[in-house]
Formats: structure tokens, sequence, C-alpha cells
DNA sequence: CCTTTTACTTATCATTTGATAACTAAATAC
DNA sequence: GTATTTAGTTATCAAATGATAAGTAAAAGG
């Protein structure tokens, strides 16, 4: 087994864990946000509290259209902007309470969907891919 | 172990590996086609020969911003349509000699980097990084 | 044959996204 | 205390993408 065999095995996975992301989120979106309206407020939930300048470094997106985006957001009552008391140049952004309720939404049809891949696998299964995940994301996607 | 912790573990592996395919790809695209064209020709290039109807459906994009995007390709010379001789009405898209080249550049550079990336991992962590991606991929990305 | 279906195309339009320049306000550096 | 840097904003424009309607041509079905 040399590099070149690992490297396209890790190609494959990485193209079935996009096709998987694809299946596991398609249509949990909702209608009122556009697709970079929606990474964001993923990024968002699992990071919250950010700033608009980790926003727009971590999603690669620029400054000025972050700023747009989130203002949109903003709009759209999803996300709350506080500014920094020591340094007021600086914001902190959160999801309001409406934003909260809109992704645990889309997080739970996921859910649903990740439980109904896996419940036919055997507990044992279960185990070794729990194990599996463990070391790929320490040694390979760390 | 409950089920809720493995697909909280599965979402930061997919999240892991989505910001890996980021880092791994991200300036391997020629300025000559937009983010779609190279979606598009990275399927041709694993899948080929592959129908416009496949792209179409496999890479969620209507049939005629296919048609559309194809046609731009085949313009600029980096992908060949071929006419099914027994049915008239199917193609067969390939890569051309020079999306051939294109291609093998940008992938290429994709090993480079994931070269660079498991350059100091041991014989024993290599060996286990390939078990690993053998079980997710026929228990979990199946 | 004639109708329907399939595979793909063309044209058009609205929206989203990306890029750039010019700006404000606060903090920091000198 | 003035100059510079940092964090974010506003405005504007072009390009990419998505959606829809209407078309062609070949094949399949009756």
């Amino acid at each position: 087994m040399d590099n070149k065999d690992l490297f396209n095995k890790c190609i494959a996975l990485l193209t079935s864990s996009h096709r998987v992301t694809q299946e596991l989120t398609q249509n949990v979106k909702s209608d009122a946000i556009t697709p970079v309206q929606y990474k964001i407020l993923e990024y968002i939930t699992v990071s919250q509290p950010v700033s608009p300048s980790e926003i727009s470094e971590c999603q690669s997106i620029s400054m000025p259209n972050t700023s747009r985006e989130l203002k949109k957001l903003s709009e759209k009552k999803l996300i709350e902007k506080l500014t920094d008391t020591e340094d007021r140049r600086k914001q902190y952004i959160r999801l309001s309470k409406e934003g909260e309720i809109m992704m645990n939404e889309a997080f739970a049809a996921v859910e649903l969907r990740f439980l109904n891949r896996i419940q036919h696998a055997s507990k044992e299964d279960l185990e070794a891919i729990d194990r599996a995940l463990d070391l790929l994301q320490t040694k390979l996607f760390y």
C-alpha cells in the first residue's frame, strides 16, 4: 500500500462525504434565505458568538459581502449584533430566538436522516464507525 | 455511547472533510473556468464517459443549465460530445486532450498537498487511516 | 402512422454572488 | 495630538447561477 493508493482512497472518502452531506442537508434550508446565508447561519450556530471578520475568513467571503449578508440576516431577525463594550469597533454575532428555532429545525431534520441511515447497523458496526471517526479526526483531519 | 453522540461526531467529520477539501483544492482551479464548470469537469474526470442527464442529476443542476455549461466547456475545448450511434438522442461526454491536461494538473496539485499533509504520519498511522477509510466507506458512506 | 416520451437545446430573466472603491468610527502607535 | 491601523459599512458593478418556457429531434408505444 503506497501513498498514492491512500490518496485515492482519501479522495473517494471526501467525495462520498460530500455526497452524503448533500443527501442529509438537501431541502432543510428555509426558502427565506439563500445558500450562502444558510452557510453563514450554520457557522454561527456552531461557533457563536463570532465576529464578522471571523465569518469572513472562515467562510472565505470578503468583508463587504459578509457585512451585506449579515445585514440581510439581521433584517430577517435571524441574528443579533452586539457591540463589544471594550472595543467598540468589534461585534459579536449570535442567533436570535427565531434564528435558533430555524437552525434547530434544520439540524433535527438532518439528524433524523442520519439516524435513518444507520438504523440497520449492528452495535459492533456502530462502535467500529465511532472508532474510525475518532481516528480520522485526529490523524487525518486535524 | 448513544446515536446522538455518533451523530455529532459524524457531523464533525463532515465539517472537517469539507474544510480539508477546501484546503486541498483552493486555487487549483484554472481562472478560465467557473466553480460550477470545475465541479462538472471533476465529475466528468472520475465518471467519463457520462451523459448530460447524469451530470444534471448527480450535480443537481437543471438540464437547461447543464446544457449551457457543457456548451461553454465545449467551446473552451475542454470536453468532447459524442452522439450515441444506437440512440441518437443520447450523448457521451468526455474530457478532451486539453481538458485532461488541465484536470491532471489540478489533481497533481491536490495530491501534492495531500502528501504534504500526511508526510509526518508513521507507517502504523497510515495503515490505521487506511483501515478507517475502508470502514467508513463501506459502513457509513455506502 | 400518429402520439407520447425521452434527451437535450435555446432563449430569457431574476437573483445571488463576488469584486472593488470609497467610506466611518474607534483604537493604537508614535 | 496627529497619523495609522483595525473593524466594519455602503454603494456599485459584473459575472455566475438558478429557474422557466418553449423548442428540436429521435425513439418508443399504441
